[in-house]
DNA sequence: ATAGGAATGATAAAAAGTTAACAATAGGTA
DNA sequence: TACCTATTGTTAACTTTTTATCATTCCTAT
């Protein structure tokens, strides 16, 4: 679909935001802006703006600044999110039910084309439009469906075996969310972390550093 | 607490990793490492981790290594592991339960003494041994108990009006699930964002990226 | 006790990322 | 129509981050 040079991992987790922002805007019909208001807005320099979005093609017009609309609709399509790949849910548990029912997966690229757990208690309840699935018949329906992602919500324990059967299922593609380190089993598998625990560490981290700064 | 020089945004983020790894290594009654192994394990260069770990001083021993245990615990105290910041987490819906009911908190220093809901039908609720307090009571339960953090868990269109009640209660610490940037509204609040939609669409992008590498 | 080897800590070099500066250009205005 | 202004796209400077190098130190074995 698209074929830009290498775009450097800064660039591309500032994308999302950059799309948030230009939705925002849409939704108040602001039709245009330079780079100048927008980094006012989200608190970053215009350079960079300009940077960034040079990466992919001149969209703006001197003079004028980008058109939201375009702009936006733009990145939609950089990050690839006029696809639908075919997302399966690993682990019901909370924190996989609510991904399943938090996440405007079609908004996003994705299609979550079922839920899967290995708890007889989960196993044929109901989530949303979902049914959960026996994880035992993650092979067989991976041979018929070919999903192109798995989402990660089981506990660290379960995640290293799991990685293997649907590596082995030709699923390469991964947003794990266990705490564990997907990425350092296969080296041509592409993985997406979202360490709650991780994350939780370091907001403890900024609190404690912000209490007791270190005297200059 | 401590007090180092300024430490660098990458380097923060990586000391949970430091800290899982090593949590690991301790599991399997592994007692030294070099930088080295671990660098292999980790998949970064031994550089990198040796130039990270000095930033907090010298753990290691020269032709020996470092030991496992003892850096695991110098990691967990500079993350502030060993607080226990008080925390309130707002928005008791599927993701609000799901991080209530799957967090270590305590081991995270932090500890969860309130959930809150503005939902009727939620209030009274029990999650695991909390019993959702409705919102309207926020003010109250604040002045008494003096939150240090507060998780928010609620639809973007709550998040502005609520960062505004709670940053003039003396909140100044954020762990924000919201899909909305926090952080530009206050410059002296301390924000770490969970951006799941974010994360989903970068993953659409490497997905999309890699399916249509450019040709060379 | 002493020599050798191993791995750190520190310094230097290289790479990557960010910010600043400016020429080029398109739109608005007289 | 032609000038003036605003704002981009681009290049260059600067800063930060990562990687490599190497001297120093401490453990281990003889």
């Amino acid at each position: 679909m698209h074929k830009y040079g290498k775009i450097s991992a800064p660039v591309i987790r500032r994308l999302p935001r950059y799309y948030r922002f230009l939705g925002e805007l849409l939704d108040k019909n602001v039709t245009r802006i330079s780079s100048r208001e927008l980094s006012d807005k989200m608190g970053l320099t215009a350079s960079q703006i300009r940077q960034d979005l040079n990466c992919f093609g001149g969209f703006g017009q001197q003079g004028y600044g980008y058109s939201v609309q375009s702009l936006h609709d733009e990145i939609g399509h950089i990050l690839g999110l006029d696809h639908s790949y075919k997302a399966v849910l690993i682990g019901a548990g909370n924190l996989g039910k609510a991904i399943a029912v938090h996440m405007a997966f079609e908004k996003r690229g994705f299609q979550l084309i079922g839920v899967f757990d290995n708890d007889k208690q989960k196993i044929g309840t109901s989530i949303r439009e979902w049914t959960v699935m026996d994880s035992d018949t993650l092979e067989q329906f991976c041979m018929d469906m070919k999903p192109d992602v798995a989402i990660f919500c089981v506990p660290k324990t379960a995640s290293h075996e799991l990685l293997e059967r649907l590596y082995h299922l030709g699923v390469k593609n991964y947003w794990n969310f266990s705490h564990y380190d997907l990425a350092v089993e296969y080296d041509d598998i592409i993985v997406e972390n979202v360490h709650l625990n991780d994350s939780l560490m370091i907001l403890c981290y900024k609190i404690s550093d912000a209490n007791d700064p270190p005297e200059n």
